[in-house]
DNA sequence: CATTTAACTTGCCAATCGACAAGTAATATA
DNA sequence: TATATTACTTGTCGATTGGCAAGTTAAATG
């Protein structure tokens, strides 16, 4: 009988999703907590807390503290990657003269949407120690140099300032990320939301503008 | 005598020196706690420790974590009104002209000299709490409304891109201080120092360029 | 010289931390 | 049906947290 191997096949993959739910939520939790909070200012149980699952199931499902930040940020860079992967693909389709101002544009919208990627960034770029290796090797290092070479080759075309590639990238990603990871403080100072779509399309113009040289049509 | 007396003047007062050194060195080693890892992510004990003085005296001199913390922010505070006082008063003495790019310039050179101010800034700018009402209050609110000052005038005069203040001033922000603020990362992505005087200098330029619109003569 | 005061020291407290281990309950397998 | 495995639950551990209070020491004052 078929219909039994599938009922118990069903189960089973029901009792396996349910686990991959419990890793899931602490997941989610693990990321708004590190990104906001540091990892040392971040505790197992709160995360669990606000995770909705019971006490021991960090240690149950991660084994430790450290090896669930590995899986927060994992799940984090693996969404950094195919996005902005899919960024830079479309990126190659149009007019050289055009693409780094489109990579601009799309790198605020990507910061926009996922805050928590430039909050890791900023917790963890203060201080050499395990964290920071680990961004670096893990999506740091390449998506720097993927910026470096679209940046130079702009340099080539003459659509792009005239200045070092390193220093472009951190004015770049300074200027994109700021007013979404100190979102707090620009809501507070503004009274308006800085992720809302119409201030993050502005903002996206904003940095594009000033990082690009074809601003206006001459 | 007046002689004793002067003596007993000059122990009284080395007294209190030393007490107002002991209070110095927690707020040194509190403000590099704070703006680095956070404010729950230091512990008063770990910060007596780095100061170099005994287990009780943060209790003793400032009553509580949190007098600490507001110690030793007003203190980063008060350097900040100072020396960005002093820039914008040699700002006036400049051709209107040449006020915004001298601005961008000064206000890199001073992040770079105080890169607590930004890390503390990043800590405490993602989530409302009565630290980024203190620091609101005390110093970013006024400090924003002269950059709109100073940046409105500049896009009067035609000297600064077309946009809004508000993302102007996020735009400069970032793009300003994130090379700094992660010096760790910075460092290991370029094999340089970005705190040496020559990698500030060229920052500075590649941030007043892309804000500017005076960037070289036509 | 006796007393007061300021600066510092230390022992202790309840709460919380990450981690481990001994459970329970439900499902899968033989 | 008996056994094993998976997912989850809970008790406890030693270490650390912020804070309080009772000290000690040394200088100022009368």
């Amino acid at each position: 009988m078929q219909n039994n191997a599938q009922i118990a096949a069903a189960r089973s993959e029901r009792k396996l999703r349910d686990a991959e739910a419990t890793r899931r939520k602490l997941v989610d939790a693990a990321l708004l907590a590190f990104s906001t909070q540091g990892y040392d200012g971040s505790s197992t149980r709160n995360i669990e807390t606000q995770a909705g699952t019971k006490r021991g199931l960090i240690n149950y499902h991660f084994g430790s503290k450290k090896a669930l930040w590995k899986a927060a940020a994992e799940h984090l860079m693996s969404i950094t990657e195919r996005d902005l992967g899919a960024a830079l693909a479309d990126m190659n389709k149009l007019d050289e003269d055009q693409q780094l101002r489109f990579l601009i544009r799309s790198y605020v919208q990507f910061c926009a949407k996922h805050p928590e990627l430039n909050r890791l960034m900023i917790q963890e770029g203060m201080a050499r120690d395990w964290r920071l290796s680990w961004l670096l090797k893990r999506a740091v290092r390449p998506w720097y140099e993927q910026v470096c070479r679209v940046f130079n080759r702009a340099a080539e075309l003459g659509t792009a300032p005239k200045m070092d590639a390193h220093h472009f990238y951190y004015v770049l990603t300074g200027a994109a990320t700021l007013i979404f990871s100190n979102a707090a403080e620009a809501a507070a100072l503004s009274s308006e939301n800085p992720l809302a779509p119409k201030a993050v399309d502005t903002h996206a113009n904003a940095v594009a503008d000033s990082l690009t040289l074809n601003r206006s049509p001459l």
